[in-house]
DNA sequence: ACGTATTTAAACACTTTTCGTTAACTTTTG
DNA sequence: CAAAAGTTAACGAAAAGTGTTTAAATACGT
């Protein structure tokens, strides 16, 4: 039993670049080259991405999907679409405007070209009213 | 580039368990034994459970440690403990004493014991206010 | 105790990941 | 510009993970 997915070599780089120090300040104190450190620091991110997909999928499977919102909607109008559907299901959005936007930036960030969306985003909802985005 | 954790046969059946499929009738229909659906269900909440301990120790390193929360607490009493200690860093924490409470139960279950706290608790939190346990 | 549901363990062939090297390449920064 | 920092590609070896099957063990309601 694995307790993550993270190895103790990518976490050691991980604490070290967390203090800010150089993928060659690194190579020299666990005594190993500085591609090496710079390919044990993109799997760790690469793991860490997986992990966030991961618990995106579950998320999704335990809300219920809210809508889609089409490419072309300005980003402010999201907020708005979102509050509505939500009142349709008699749920409460945790989230105010601005938080909204700033999670939902932060989930899919790769969906927008300035204030506009480009492609369809899924909206999923919980009960308790958490928001998740694929 | 793999996007997750999950192999697709995976997901598939804990889309089918989350129906309320026994895993006989999951094996039937993507034509394999019930003992396959079981590891494969199963390998799923492993493979869940270490994405959430990835994550977790990304949030250790980059939130502060606000407190230690030990065993013998009452449920209640942790959410005033946890408003206290982030007033003194100058903290909002973004949630209420619910969802507080439900949160904490959700992340470390096993720490309970009805109302009270079996074993210390950590407790992180982000600038934006957001808590972690472990 | 019976039947159904679920779990566990061992073994298999196979694939993927990880850590490491060397060397060349690009980006950032003083 | 030049040095430092970071990235990439190609490759190898060891380690770990994969989906399966088979068979045995446990859980649990009626």
């Amino acid at each position: 039993m694995k307790d993550s997915l993270l190895t103790d070599r990518q976490k050691e780089v991980l604490r070290y670049r967390k203090q800010g120090l150089t993928q060659q300040q690194i190579a020299d104190l666990i005594k190993t080259s500085k591609a090496n450190v710079c390919t044990i620091e993109k799997s760790a991110m690469e793991n860490i991405r997986r992990a966030k997909e991961t618990l995106e999928f579950l998320y999704t499977l335990d809300a219920t999907h809210l809508c889609t919102i089409p490419g072309g909607t300005d980003l402010l109008e999201v907020a708005s679409l979102i509050y509505r559907e939500a009142e349709k299901l008699g749920i409460k959005v945790r989230y105010d405007t601005i938080a909204l936007i700033n999670k939902i930036r932060d989930a899919v960030p790769e969906r927008f070209k300035a204030r506009f969306v480009k492609e369809n985003i899924d909206v999923y909802i919980t009960e308790e009213g958490d928001l998740y985005f694929s």
